[in-house]
RNA sequence: GGGAGCAUAGCUCAGCUGGUUCAGAGCAUCUGCCUUACAAGCAGAGGGUCACAGGUUCGAAUCCUGUUGCUCCCA
């Protein structure tokens, strides 16, 4: 006891458990014959530092993994790191820049270098910050999206793919990031509300040689500097106003090219001036429109944002600055009209913030539709769960309407996409601007020329020529980042490169996917596709979704903003348990977590209530003396209520309510073992029934395994501290407590006399008598655990009588009485109304249930149990009338 | 514009297939306590016409319809 402090320190605590647990191997694991219970970790990004989101993922993962090994299942936990393309690129150029180094400067292979240090300087970061936290994950395990086999696997993949036809090579309308000169998903778009403004500007209308008819046909426009890549005006075919234009040709201002004036059902006759200027290489919407009515398509951007030689007055300059220069001229030429401010959408790269720009590129795309199918199929038919399962919903409905997937990155980290280019000047040394002649997918350049060289043949060059070696080029561009990670729960069991290897056949499929709902379609969607396509088997049995981690305003939590706490620090100020417990506290599954540290602070009161309910335990001493009635009473009762209560919390963790479960358990040890179960054994001369301390140390053992999943690090401390262990004794191995037979009789009297307790403090606290002077109490009816309320009410005795005693306060618990002797506390006329008042309750709800029971259509149709529960209710409700109103007489 | 979801105590949320001894939990608030494990604590209390309006039913927070408000996803 002397060694044990007042409150507990977890630093004195957490890195010596991390460390034994990494000692002893317990994280570990290997295909044996056990039951196997896996989880992929979603794997964080190289660049990542550990953030609120993944505090939240992590400790529910290890929650979930830290029962399962207790379960005596063969619990894996795979942690990883995935390349993040984009994002590592960036931090890579960022840094070569504060050297002086530009990246246009380095060959792919000297860039690539300087990438592959910064990764193992920085990509591990992450991880070690997760065993700060108490993940107990199989670091053996540790994959990268990017290690050799991997790599190979997402090459393969790739090829195979395109094999079956399901790759193709397209121009598409893609969203641009200029800054990262790269391509972006959707996903990867973050839409903006900004002040901008509609300009309308007026063309002159001609007829198809050009000759002015003297109208002029005015457009409304958000971005006018795309106007020289108009190459048509569209209006409503309904619309009254622009009948006459049908059919003619418009002059862009500035320009002087001529387009035609088309008529499509799509236009609004409402928006701006209802006639649309159409730009297909610029708008996606233009791009379809431009399409359906053969429209040409003029490009006028370079990758960088600048205007190109298309254009023809702003080659060079940036689209934004064009964007004014091209109003002021307008307003100089006349077709200037008006401008409308209004606010619109717009979006932005979620890497670098710039805006994005619609742009036509030659893209690789896998369709989506053959593999959508089956995937959405085993969702629909529970295959795969998802919790919560509204998110079922969200998934079917992206699924229904599922848009080909393109692959390509424009970027050098990453795998580089297996194809290669033969070129028209085919046996020069050289690319030369050249297009491209012929496309080959292999897996090297070797296979290439193999393919090139049956190709070639087949289109009749002569083999002198080809024998003599001709130039091919690889693509440059590397697979988007999901285009690896969707291989995850297979790659990293080999599954690829060795289908049928042991670990592959054990671990998979996996058990649980934690994730944010936000990465469903990135991700969970296509680990499903791969799997079922790869493995004809789903990657996962359930997906569980968290919510996001938002601050006390609902603001999502971000670098940005500074709103975010940093985990480490937290976990410094109140223990990774602590920690554990604030995020789990209100975070039912798909809910978002307004996270205060409040929650945080909670979750440490918790672990010290814990630590302190052991000291004093620790603190008695033993005597071979039989226990006393109430310690016996106390024994039998928690029994009762520790299975009660771990059925329940059972039931939690299989419809995955984790909160709900830690929850449960916080309560189990709070309320029912410290404040009744330790408040009735509590010895008062600090020594106690050695059969009693046995019952209680093994109470609390199974309280520890109960928690340790949620609060693993001071359960495991408690654990030794309790009794000496042998070496490889330790709770985090521990079994899962069994659920055995409740004597539910127990509960019942338990219950009887803790409402009687509480009635008599409530009593003691209105007449302000203090606790040390005993109370005396009568009873019609003696309870079974009078006993435990003799110790928790400190009554001195409790004595049977037929009838009331003259001048006693009654109390009615259960429907049955209880006297009081208050002497000079009672105060007749607040008695006097407070008994008003209930009869009146009273009278009110017997009427409701009277009423309900002379209905005889409710006693026909309801069922007989529920017209039973309204008799009972009735006879209640009629003693306790009868009690109230003798009280009332008696008071006079 | 299309789709999905939500609206229950001050806050965050439970409330399964409709049945008032279920309107509940945690936190917060208030009152009284430094009772020899814990003031990071103990003992109590107050607080909700379950968004609004209809409907189905013997009976609705729970089912249906509409309205309002909010959120998310897609375009």
């Amino acid at each position: 006891m002397q060694d044990l402090h007042k409150v507990y320190d977890p630093a004195q605590v957490e890195e010596k458990r991390y460390a034994e647990w990494m000692q002893k191997g317990f994280f570990r694991s290997v295909p044996d014959e056990r039951e196997p219970f896996t989880i992929v970790i979603p794997p964080p990004n190289v660049t990542g530092v550990l953030h609120m989101g993944h505090m939240l993922n992590n400790t529910i993962q290890d929650v979930l993994i830290r029962r399962a090994r207790m379960l005596g299942k063969n619990a894996c936990w795979v942690p990883g790191t995935d390349h993040a393309s984009i994002a590592t690129e960036a931090k890579v150029v960022q840094l070569l820049r504060t050297k002086g180094i530009k990246k246009a400067d380095l060959t792919r292979d000297e860039f690539m270098t300087h990438a592959w240090e910064w990764k193992e300087k920085h990509g591990g970061i992450i991880l070690e910050q997760l065993k700060k936290l108490g993940a107990s994950c199989d670091w053996d395990r540790t994959s990268f999206t990017m290690d050799p086999d991997y790599y190979d696997a997402v090459i393969d993949v790739f090829i195979d793919l395109y094999n079956k036809g399901l790759i193709y090579r397209g121009m598409r309308m893609v969203n641009w990031d200029p800054a990262a000169k790269t391509t972006i998903s959707n996903e990867e778009v973050i839409y903006k509300e900004v002040d901008s403004a509609l300009y309308h500007v007026a063309y002159k209308v001609t007829d198809a040689q050009g000759n002015e008819t003297g109208e002029t046909v005015t457009i409304a426009t958000t971005r006018p500097e795309t106007i020289p890549a108009d190459t048509g005006i569209c209006v409503n075919p309904n619309d009254e106003r622009y009948t006459s234009l049908h059919g003619k040709f418009a002059k862009i201002p500035l320009i002087g090219r001529l387009i035609p004036i088309i008529t499509d059902e799509y236009v609004d006759l409402e928006f701006g001036t209802g006639c649309l200027k159409v730009t297909p290489a610029h708008d996606i919407n233009d791009y379809e429109l431009g399409k359906k009515h053969g429209l040409d398509t003029l490009d006028i951007m370079n990758e960088d944002g600048t205007l190109n030689a298309l254009s023809v007055l702003f080659e060079g300059k940036d689209r934004f600055e064009v964007r004014k220069e091209i109003i002021r001229l307008f307003k100089e030429d006349g077709s200037f009209v008006k401008q409308e401010n209004l606010k619109n959408k717009v979006g932005f790269s979620e890497r670098t913030d710039a805006v994005v720009e619609p742009r036509l590129s030659l893209q690789w795309f896998l369709k989506m539709k053959e593999l959508a199918g089956p995937a959405l199929e085993v969702v629909n038919d529970g295959t795969v769960k998802f919790w919560p399962p509204k998110f079922t919903n969200t998934y079917r409905h992206w699924m229904e309407n599922v848009t080909d997937w393109c692959l390509s990155r424009q970027l050098w980290w990453g795998h580089r996409i297996p194809a290669w280019y033969g070129y028209k000047e085919l046996f020069e040394g050289e690319q030369t601007g050249f297009p491209e002649y012929h496309v080959e997918v292999a897996k090297t350049e070797q296979e290439a020329r193999e393919k090139f060289k049956k190709y070639y043949k087949s289109i009749g060059h002569p083999n002198s020529l080809i024998d003599s070696g001709f130039y091919l080029e690889q693509d440059d561009d590397v697979l988007d980042t999901w285009a690896s990670s969707w291989l995850w729960p297979i790659a990293v069991f080999d599954g690829f490169k060795n289908p049928d290897n042991k670990e592959i056949n054990y671990y998979y499929p996996t058990n649980d996917l934690v994730t944010a709902p936000e990465i469903m379609f990135f991700w969970v969607a296509r680990m499903i596709m791969a799997g079922l396509e790869y493995k004809k088997e789903v990657p996962f049995r359930n997906v569980y979704y968290t919510g996001i981690v938002r601050d006390k305003q609902g603001r999502k939590m971000s670098k940005s903003l500074g709103n975010s706490p940093d985990p480490l620090d937290l976990i410094k100020k109140y223990g990774a348990d602590g920690v554990r417990v604030g995020m789990l506290l209100s975070s039912p599954a798909g809910n978002d977590l307004l996270f205060d540290e409040s929650l945080c602070e909670q979750g440490r009161n918790f672990n010290n209530k814990i630590w302190n309910s052991y000291r004093l335990i620790a603190g008695w001493k033993t005597t071979d003396s039989a226990p006393d009635e109430v310690s016996s009473q106390a024994v039998a009762w928690f029994r009762a209520k520790l299975n009660t209560v771990l059925a329940e919390i059972n039931e939690h963790y299989n419809q995955f309510r984790v909160s709900d479960a830690l929850m449960a358990s916080y309560k189990l040890l709070w309320d029912d073992f410290c404040s009744v179960y330790l408040e009735l054994i509590k010895p008062k001369d600090g020594i106690i029934s050695a059969s009693v301390l046995e019952s209680t140390l093994q109470y609390f053992e199974e309280l520890l395994k109960i928690l340790h999943p949620f609060v693993p690090f001071i359960s495991e401390e408690l654990w030794h501290q309790i009794r000496h262990r042998n070496n490889n004794e330790y709770l985090i191995v521990a079994s899962w407590p069994q659920v055995s037979s409740v004597d539910s009789r127990s509960l019942e009297d338990m219950e009887t006399a803790l409402e009687l307790v509480t009635a008599l403090r409530n009593f003691r606290n209105e007449k302000g008598i203090p606790f040390r002077d005993a109370l005396e109490v009568f009873a019609t009816e003696i309870p079974v655990y009078a006993a435990v309320v003799r110790k928790l009410a400190n009554v001195s005795g409790m004595e049977k009588v037929s009838q009331k005693p003259e001048g006693a306060f009654t109390l009615i618990v259960k429907a049955r009485e209880f006297y009081v002797p208050a002497g000079d506390f009672i105060d007749k006329e607040a008695e006097q109304k407070k008994i008003r008042e209930e009869l009146d309750y009273t009278r009110g709800f017997m009427e409701s249930v009277q009423k309900k029971l002379s209905n005889e259509r409710f006693v026909q149709n309801a069922k007989p149990e529920v017209v039973e529960v309204e008799r009972r209710k009735l006879a209640d409700a009629e003693a306790k009338l009868k009690s109230l109103q003798e009280q009332l007489a008696a008071l006079g």
